[in-house]
DNA sequence: TGTTAACTGATATCGTTCTCTCATTACCAC
DNA sequence: GTGGTAATGAGAGAACGATATCAGTTAACA
């Protein structure tokens, strides 16, 4: 079904997910393989990254109050930064987490998720 | 401006939220409210929560790919809990962290969150 | 190279969350 | 009480991300 040809897009299109070592939206996604296939709709993003999701290549990480965005997968684990200054998110390396200790009797944790919020280098440096 | 009048569709929203200790979306504050105000309508539930939201009577809680979620503002320091059996969110006691650790070079940290995510005590027992 | 079905881009449409409009209701200062 | 006006309820509508449609294009295989 999806993701059987090799075209121009999809290369574009995964070539910038991987090849950038944060996880961009599907604007950023868009503009990146725009630069390799000018002409590229956004239809053709959602539907390569559904489809490259779908095949395990690339996973979706989700920020409150954002919309989805989309990583290479096979990282270790690890969590993002949100920069308020340009809106861009981080990968953070490590967890430094002992969640079970939070969690109350009787819960069952199945997962975690850690977010870290401020400026990055460039928006720290211009203020 | 807003919020001058206490009417009773006020008081049963902010009570909704104040009695209940975790996080509820518009919809369950509606429910909520409705044992008191049956007739109340959604429009009400957003004039008021955005008005108490501004006053700082309450504070908003947004969790990855959902919409946002009310609590009663002046809780100390804490995070959630997302149960994927029935959807809602659970307050945690406490935090962790030592997320300064995790930081890059030059990146400055305002805040943080954590999610923790699996089952809640009822869904955990209930399979 | 030719055939054909998958893919593409443009646009329309969706679904969800939230806001607006407006006629009606009801709080509260007097 | 009464009047002025903020607040309400119901439904329309905006905003947004995501998906469907469809005519035209192109990769892949013989």
């Amino acid at each position: 079904m999806a993701l059987e040809r090799n075209t121009a897009q999809r290369r574009a299109i995964l070539d910038a997910i991987v090849k950038t070592d944060r996880p961009l939206t599907p604007d950023e996604i868009l503009q990146a393989a725009r630069e390799a296939v000018p002409r590229m709709g956004m239809a053709t993003v959602y539907r390569a990254v559904k489809a490259l999701e779908a095949s395990g290549k690339i996973v979706a990480v989700e920020l409150p109050g954002e919309g989805r965005r989309f990583e290479a997968a096979g990282k270790k684990h690890h969590h993002h930064f949100h920069c308020r200054g340009c809106g861009r998110m981080f990968d953070l390396h490590g967890c430094t987490g002992n969640f079970q200790a939070l969690l109350p009797a009787g819960f069952r944790m199945e997962d975690h998720e850690v977010f870290l919020y401020g400026q990055c280098r460039e928006c720290s440096r211009n203020r």
